[in-house]
RNA sequence: GUGAGUGUAGCUCAAUUAGGUCAGAGCACCUGACUGUGGCUCAGGAUGUUGGGGGUUCGAGUCCCCUCACUCACCCCA
């Protein structure tokens, strides 16, 4: 029986996943510059108000997953269950110039049953185009989402686009959504039943088949757009197609934050189980405002690394041994020798790395066997002797000698630094 | 928060139809054969309060109850 065990939903990134995620990061990372974008780190919590009066009082996430805690000072902070809300209110702390495009890798947190691709410490890749209106900007986040999964290999991506209108036009379908879903109340599950009143929108993507069926006659919010958010979406889409981008409309595609207005997408995987969604997003242009800044039109994506892992064609076990030489000595004569060499080796980028615990070559070998070390240096008394070092293939078990200031040069081309 | 399934060495798994040499194997690890050469082979070695607690029984890894953890699904969403 161990005696410490990780906390319920959390999960330790162990080599060589823990690879596979420096990998996602970088791909996210070099992928965000190439569109402009900036990094931002934000606190990991914050007061709890800010994430209330963002993600909305009626959403699931304020009401039941929120990770709140009262400091030593009685106040109330919440580690972020998302990553967009402290973007939003640091760029208005900080009084950053607008349009900013701003990205960033973050763990979030949400107090929820853990399964499949959901945990209660996970990790948002995300990016947020602020100031910026133009539908196309909608349309080149999608690109940018596509270009990211395309990258790590990820087949089986399908993406899903859908407008929920703006205030006005929202307002006005919302009223219709309820007149119908009141009617038809009892054809619809409990769950259901509960979010008429609470958050009606969020009936349509519920994932009973009964309700589905039934909601087939149910007004959708594309049909109750006003002229303005029709042309929008009609850009977002032209602009699609114009990308040669695949894409779906799904009217029952309703995002789960309040923020939302306008365009929301999604990404689905058909490789996840029940949590199949590697990342949505659409446009916010209230939030700005509501979170006390000037009226801003915004729009932005946000991935979930570890879903994105499991949708990745397959941990990817790296072939072949690592990037890295072992330093091997034979007696404590030529330990100050090696530990020098060592030393000028990583001064010259070369990954090295010793053994100080065993004098034995034996052992010393093994390790560097354990280790996965591409090339083992032998600096035995024979070889200082004659100014050389044994040079060990620890894939091939060749052995060659070199003269001592060789070394470096002839191994860097071996190692790829 | 609700439901179902699973819990035996670090890992993958065994352990006779209804409880009685049942606590094992393979991989991995350590030591040696190999006094300056890893991987291969051979010979040894260490490791488990069978998730935890209680009960039934002469006797429980095996049956019952509770509990914890994990997994999947609902819910929610990344």
């Amino acid at each position: 029986m161990l005696r410490h065990t990780r906390p319920k939903g959390t999960q330790d990134f162990i080599p060589p996943v823990s690879q596979q995620k420096l990998l996602v990061e970088n791909t996210f990372r070099d992928l965000a510059v190439i569109y402009g974008f900036q990094e931002i780190v934000t606190p990991t919590f914050e007061h709890t108000e800010l994430f209330i009066k963002s993600s909305g009082t009626g959403s699931d996430i304020v009401i039941k997953e929120m990770y709140s805690f009262q400091d030593r000072s009685q106040r109330s902070l919440t580690l972020k269950p998302e990553g967009t809300p402290g973007v939003i209110r640091a760029v208005l702390e900080n009084r950053l110039v607008l349009p900013a495009r701003l990205y960033y890798i973050t763990p979030c947190f949400r107090y929820s049953r853990p399964q499949k691709g959901r945990y209660r410490e996970f990790y948002q890749l995300g990016i947020e185009a602020l100031g910026e209106a133009s539908a196309r900007t909608d349309a080149e986040l999608i690109h940018f989402g596509v270009r990211f999964f395309s990258r790590l290999n990820i087949a089986g991506l399908t993406v899903m686009v859908n407008s929920i209108g703006c205030r006005t036009c929202r307002q006005d379908y919302r009223e219709k959504l309820l007149t119908f879903l009141r009617l038809n109340r009892e054809a619809l599950c409990p769950d259901c039943q509960q979010r008429i009143e609470v958050n009606p929108l969020r009936v349509l993507d519920c994932k009973n088949d009964h309700c589905q069926t039934m909601l087939q006659k149910a007004p959708v919010p594309r049909e109750y757009l006003c002229s303005d958010c029709q042309t929008h979406f009609t850009i977002v889409i032209n602009e699609l197609t114009a990308r040669q981008l695949p894409y779906r409309i799904d009217d029952h595609l309703v995002r789960g934050l309040d923020y939302y207005n306008r365009t929301t997408f999604e990404f689905v995987s058909d490789k996840l189980g029940a949590q199949n969604s590697l990342g949505g997003g659409g446009r916010y242009d209230y939030l700005i405002e509501e979170l006390g800044g000037p009226p801003t039109p915004a729009s932005g994506l946000a991935i979930g690394l570890e879903r994105t892992m499991l949708a990745m064609p397959q941990l990817e076990v790296p072939t072949g041994r690592r990037q890295l030489v072992f330093v091997i000595w034979t007696s404590e004569n030529e330990l100050r020798t090696a530990v020098d060499l060592t030393d000028r080796l990583r001064e010259a980028g070369i990954p090295a790395q010793l053994s100080f615990d065993s004098p034995k070559l034996k052992r010393q070998l093994h390790l560097a066997d354990l280790a996965d070390a591409a090339f083992a240096v032998i600096v035995g008394e024979e070889e200082l002797k004659r100014g050389v070092y044994g040079l060990k293939n620890l894939t091939t078990g060749e052995q060659i000698e070199l003269p001592a200031p060789e070394l470096i040069s002839r191994l860097k081309p071996l190692l790829a630094v």
